[in-house]
DNA sequence: GGAGGCCTCGGAAGG
DNA sequence: CGAGGCCTCC
């Protein structure tokens, strides 16, 4: 009885989850029930005798993980929370967070995110006198990355005669010195970058034996999700994890992998077979998800590739609809084709918003489709962007919480040492980073024992100094008896913050102080149910250890997705996404915009073989999201960086067998029909704009203005009524005077007169007028 | 300390 | 073109 759900599982799906012992690889193919082998193997151990604390998970995303855990919950009861499923990175923080000591490490140690280690790199810069044009800070942080990633520590680095010759022809001498530097720094600040999380894990386990045996008894079973994005370091670990028990499960799609660029290493896979050679294959080919004619067309883009793993894609679904193949004059043209048709599937079919995702390769695609669902009034949702943790205030409010676990943290305390102001300057604060940088001691120590550390800071000025350092000393006091909630109340009102937001009535200002209050609701919230965003195993975590300010901020330093926004989830939008953040979701139909050559495959992928395979696995990615119907996109002309450039079509729409398409690939663009929105939609500069009247000192343009012109005589604000009588510049068709405008800010359609071309039906872009 | 000017640079992105 | 960093000026 208890194993009833396994007749929801096909023959080699089952036999997957039932081989629970030794060594396993799972190629899982697209829409081939990935996820639902692991979770339900999971279940099938708990559910065979096996204790959820013996049992690692691996995921790749925190989101992975907890829809995991609670479907794994459903399955197998609420034991399921006892496992130690996550991210790398959250799982081994847990580790290290109870033997960082062995490392001179506080178990509270700070966890810094990729910006705090960029600033760590900037300061370091700075100090030495070096110029973060030949150091790029995201150049170093990278060099450091991978040195960490194929366990290099700064010393061996520096020993390192062929690391080190590269950098010096590379015309970096000192990056080995900021390996050291940037190590040093972030050791006395008792904080850990990302690399770190995982390096350090790694030092534990090897340097102390004891250690590795205690958790490799510990963990039984082992199990790793997205095995193609695995990289090394991260394999290394897994597999000493492993060694006493062998009992690892990998599970991956080699066609799926679209990290390489970050270091993922497909060659695990490889590798896999080479470290246990009695190891288990069980493919899943079967695929679910998708129509026919959609597994075909992309089994027939994938094979194009020349590194893949042997395997055969097929579906007992219906053939399904065309690939229907969309071509437009401009992005702007693209977006409206593929607005009317998202609305005209939803009011004809049995489709609702939810059901869309538009793909595109990159971010600044957006624009163009955004404005298009706009006019139409479509609900959409842009993933991707700045995340909540990530905004300004946010992360300020955060540094007083982090100083008051850690007052080591110097990013931190950098951060809000003069915010709100109290009168230290950047030379004052210059001088201490200084003087700790020598004393090689923590700024924190310098601060402290001011008379004793020679910094040539005023007496004034260490006053101040002195009366921040209380104030952080009295919240770190505080931390130990007072809830999470009623501490970050008290940090908030007598930091000085809230105050300082709560007097910005900008519309900036008060949507920051909104972002506090949110923070802070958060906070309640976990202070109240133990609740958090992170699916955080909580069954070593002391009872009383687990309410405080400090406690929430470990469950939140790894929190970098759209997280508890589950209402937002629930809302009926269509959703708008890069290729890379498709992964793992699926819709019932899907758009794959901006198929042109040099934007997808990105032209930066064109100089390397392997680029172009891994934008090929991309794509590949791209068209199995879709379930019932695919469309592809292309454009022959587009805006980039300002200039319209031409576009010819994606070579990878040429890998497609035709007959899966619903009309050939062509770059003919002549016999377009026209509709509504593809009359002349096209970017017209507004070239001139003197405003009189009314509007003066109202609308101010931005950015250059040329041949300044009369403006007609106007009453309004309204800027459609402004806009006649201006003159704009074509691209194609020259300088032209606005006859007539119809349409609403920022985009106004409008008559032009162009000499010579006689009248064309325009968009105007306002985007360069800013209402003062 | 904040606003505005000038310069640079431009792929995608989890933790 | 537009975002972000840095510099200057008030």
């Amino acid at each position: 009885m208890k194993d009833d759900y396994l007749s929801e599982l096909n023959e080699p799906q089952r036999k997957a989850v039932e081989c629970t012992e030794g060594p396993v690889m799972i190629i899982a193919g697209a829409g081939s029930g990935k996820t639902r082998v692991l979770t339900y193997r999971i279940a099938y151990l708990l559910t065979h005798g096996v204790d959820a604390f013996q049992i690692m998970a691996l995921t790749f995303t925190n989101k992975a993980a907890r829809e995991m855990k609670s479907r794994i919950e459903t399955l197998a009861g609420s034991e399921a929370r006892n496992l130690w499923m996550g991210t790398y990175h959250s799982v081994f923080a847990r580790l290290l967070r109870m033997d960082a000591p062995r490392l001179s490490y506080p178990s509270n140690f700070t966890i810094y995110d990729t910006e705090d280690s960029k600033s760590i790199i900037k300061s370091i810069l700075k100090e030495q006198n070096l110029s973060d044009k030949t150091y790029k800070p995201s150049t170093v942080l990278a060099r450091i990355s991978s040195a960490k990633n194929n366990l290099l520590s700064w010393q061996a680095y520096n020993q390192d005669s062929e690391l080190v010759n590269s950098d010096i022809q590379a015309g970096r001498p000192m990056m080995g010195k900021l390996y050291e530097l940037y190590s040093k720094r972030c050791f006395r600040s008792a904080a850990m970058d990302f690399d770190d999380l995982l390096y350090n894990t790694y030092l534990l386990l090897d340097r102390f034996p004891d250690l590795l045996h205690k958790f490799q008894s510990k963990f039984r079973y082992l199990m790793v999700d997205e095995f193609q994005d695995t990289n090394y370091l991260q394999y290394i670990i897994i597999r000493r994890l492993a060694a006493l028990h062998e009992n690892i499960c990998v599970v991956g799609d080699d066609a799926q992998s679209i990290y390489a660029f970050r270091g993922a290493n497909i060659q695990n896979i490889l590798s896999f077979g080479k470290d246990y050679p009695d190891h288990k294959v069980f493919k899943l080919e079967q695929n679910y998800r998708s129509t026919a004619t959609i597994v075909n067309a992309a089994n027939s883009i994938i094979s194009q590739n020349k590194k893949q793993l042997p395997k055969k894609i097929w579906t007992a679904n219906d053939e399904g609809n065309k690939i229907k193949l969309l071509r437009a004059l401009s992005d702007n043209e693209e977006g409206s084709i593929i607005a009317d048709i998202i609305y005209s599937e939803q009011m004809t079919h049995d489709y609702t918003y939810r059901d869309f995702a538009v793909l595109y390769r990159t971010n600044a695609q957006s624009r163009a489709l955004e404005e298009a669902l706009r006019r139409r009034n479509i609900a959409y949702r842009i993933y991707g962007g700045l995340s909540f943790y990530a905004r300004k205030e946010i992360k300020d409010m955060l540094a007083y919480f982090r100083l008051a676990v850690n007052p080591h943290d110097e990013e931190s305390l950098k951060r809000i040492i003069n915010y709100p102001v109290r009168g230290i300057g950047q030379t004052s604060i210059d001088r201490l980073i200084a003087t700790a940088g020598e004393s090689e001691v923590s700024l924190w120590e310098v601060i402290c024992n001011l008379d004793h550390y020679k910094s040539g800071i005023s007496g004034g000025i260490k006053t101040k100094i002195s009366a921040f350092a209380d104030m952080i000393r009295s919240f770190n006091v505080m931390l130990v008896k007072q809830p999470a909630y009623e501490l970050a109340m008290h940090i908030a009102n007598h930091s000085g913050l809230l105050r300082e937001l709560y007097h910005d009535k900008t519309p900036e200002g008060i949507s920051r102080y909104e972002n506090l209050q949110e923070l802070l609701s958060a906070i309640r919230e976990f202070t109240e149910t133990g609740n958090t965003p992170l699916p955080g195993p909580d069954n070593e975590t002391p009872a009383d250890d687990s309410r405080t300010l400090d406690a929430f901020l470990q469950d939140i330093a790894l929190l970098t997705d759209n997280d508890n926004k589950k209402e937002e989830e629930d809302k009926n939008r269509v959703s708008l996404m890069t290729v890379h953040m498709a992964k793992g979701l699926e819709f019932k139909q899907v758009f794959v915009a901006g198929l042109e050559e040099n934007l997808f495959p990105s032209q930066l992928s064109l100089v390397d073989r392997d680029d172009l395979e891994e934008e090929r696995r991309l794509f590949y990615v791209a068209i199995t999201r879709a379930e019932k119907k695919l469309y592809l996109s292309y454009a022959s002309t587009r805006y980039r960086w300002g200039n319209l450039i031409g576009c010819e079509p994606s070579r990878f729409l040429n890998e497609i067998r035709p007959e899966y398409l619903d009309q050939p690939v062509s770059a003919q663009f002549d016999s377009f029909q026209e509709t509504s929105h593809n009359v002349w939609n096209e970017k017209a500069v507004v070239r001139k704009n003197n405003f009189t009247g009314a509007a003066q000192g109202r609308f101010k343009p931005v950015g250059k203005t040329v041949n300044p012109a009369p403006v007609n005589d106007f009453e309004s604000d309204d800027p459609r009524k402004i806009v006649t009588g201006m003159e704009v510049l074509h691209a194609r068709f020259g300088k032209g005077k606005v006859l007539s405008i119809e349409g609403g800010y920022p985009d106004i359609k409008a008559t032009v007169f162009f000499q010579g071309h006689g009248t064309k039906m325009l968009l105007l872009k306002f985007a360069r007028l800013k209402i003062v």
